[in-house]
DNA sequence: AATGAATGAGTGTTCATTCAT
DNA sequence: TATGAATGAACACTCATTCAT
């Protein structure tokens, strides 16, 4: 298995640290079979390490679970604050927050799928954290939609709370629909997405 | 057992049948804790039957989680068909139609929670089953909208397709956020979906 | 359905009675899937009745294996005594019992079978029933060859008793290799183990 | 835990590993109440062990059962094909083969028993793995009758599989009737059968 | 950092039997 | 005679987690 003799070893490519190793077999398993009918044992098998590797960096099961949908909204807080604050129009900038949280959620799919079918699970401590971060998210566009109303340039008899349930309800439930070997891209669906969403604010 | 005497006698309320207390009890508590925390002892205790009795009614937890969707997706279907075959111009059959299944949807709202988080519990056959019986309802509405776009009367550059994906996702998400004793009414809700509806097919 | 008016009707053959079909189906039943394997639901259910009819004929599971065997004991035992108190030499009358047994054996193999595996479930008593029989119909069998021992047709350094074992068990396990429809009949099998039951006892 | 001090400590004797102690208990369970009327729970209690841990090294139950019958089978075979290829003449052979078959027999009474009893619930795979090794070692004893026969030392006109079906008929019945507080030990039922066995084989 | 044997509480499901009708 | 809804105890099996090493 190692190098015998030669001074000149050639390195096997250094392997994914454990943990990613974990996330990333878990997060194929969740979307597969589902949170509840994956077991730990398939996990770490998947994974390639044993259980007690597993208890040595993750709590729990739900701190798997946790973490793959943390990382996610981590991301997509990034993006979407980076373009609510940049210095373009209103409208340029909301349609670049839309056309965004489709092109992210595309990429994350399987872990937005898990998400929303298993958020239910987790401990109510952990379930609080994420839906406050997930009402900060829905906080800063809906102040974007509250400031292009203000300055007329969005029509203000539309509830900005009510368009952005309504909108982000489509995108968390892209998974239920879209296929990436489908006809349309990530990036064409979060422009007709974009182009609805504006649709109901045009004056 | 039965009435001795001549007098009239009281009689108590006829019980529910088992089997709708069964699935009045595990839509509740599945509604509640999620399909797989809850076990069929649960279930049956709060219906106060017991297993036995389940299971000559039905074949097994999986069905009782088939069934729960399957009446609320029967009901949505009859009202869906009635409303978009009325002899009314397209454009109000599309907004009663579009208001209506925001109604019916929050009138079951645990059943239509439940279902979208547990759907991949299903066995393959039943999802395939109630997948496709979905798929009609859809049809039939992206129908509807190709109506009046060919008519001329709803904008003819907007995907048909992509349009009912995106307000269905908008529908079916309601679950995450609506509360029935928050300020909206679910007709009211149901007429400001429509209208966000219409407004990306006005012309 | 049934014949309304006319004078001359046409009948139906006489189905067979309950509890012959029940036992009949119980046999193919258990021979194929095992007594525990079988539920007293397929049972009632190929034989065309319901489970209270099953309750009104036999008092238990149980009941209708041990009717099963001990029919075929009757049999068994009625013909052995027959063919064992004829007035022909010993050597003919043995050998009469011993292709006798291989003959109804093979008849009611699926009985056979049945029994010898799931004996030891009958209730001890039963089991006791049973055994008793069988061991007055051996020991018929090995009168048989004492008689023919004392008279010095037999050779007598042979335990009766053991060649009986010996015999019998062979018998008993006709039914883990015959195959009705393989190369030999049930009579040419019963000639041959005559043969080799003979030879163990020629002079 | 470990012995603390230098002083010479009484070591308590190794105890027998899980897996031994399973099927062990198994075993005797299994041969007094049969497979299907002994629980997991019972087998596990009777071990000392847990279900956990019996499911850490079995499968399921039936894979006790059947590890039981393949292990004497193993036994059985390898005994078998040292004396049916040793030089001693083919009646010696023979009757070694014979003798000893029936003191292994008996030395694994309760697991014969089982076997006979119960091969049916096994799954079908194993049920075939079983029979195809039977099936094998059936063939060599065959051939070793065959191998008489044709050089003279054994009548040629005795089918000599029906005698290999006969001789292990009975062999294989001895649960039914052999106790071994008896009057007989195994090497003199061995003796007595291997005489029987080569009665039907004399010229 | 990592193992893997062992735990123990819990799961969905089965089924012979009873009994009011 | 016969029904079939209902019982209730039992069953095989699973699994997240722990812990001595």
């Amino acid at each position: 298995m190692s190098p015998e003799g030669g001074e000149q070893v050639v390195r096997e490519p250094e392997p994914e640290p454990v943990p990613q190793r974990l996330l990333a077999a878990a997060t194929r398993l969740f979307a597969e079979h589902g949170f509840e009918t994956t077991s730990v044992q398939q996990i770490v098998d998947a994974a390639g390490v044993t259980k007690g590797a597993m208890y040595h960096y993750f709590g729990s099961k739900d701190d798997l679970l946790y973490e793959i949908y943390a990382r996610v909204l981590r991301v997509q807080t990034a993006r979407m604050e980076q373009a609510a604050d940049s210095t373009e129009s209103v409208q340029r900038r909301l349609r670049a927050v839309a056309v965004d949280v489709v092109v992210t959620t595309v990429t994350h799919l399987e872990d937005t799928v898990i998400f929303f079918r298993s958020m239910h699970l987790l401990h109510p401590d952990k379930q609080a954290e994420v839906r406050a971060q997930r009402r900060r998210y829905h906080e800063r566009v809906r102040g974007l939609i509250e400031e292009g109303q203000a300055s007329g340039v969005f029509r203000a008899d539309r509830s900005a709370e009510l368009v952005v349930d309504f909108f982000f309800g489509a995108v968390h439930h892209l998974g239920f629909w879209y296929r990436r070997d489908g006809p349309m891209s990530a990036r064409q669906v979060g422009e007709q997405f974009a182009d609805l969403l504006l649709d109901a604010l045009r004056v």
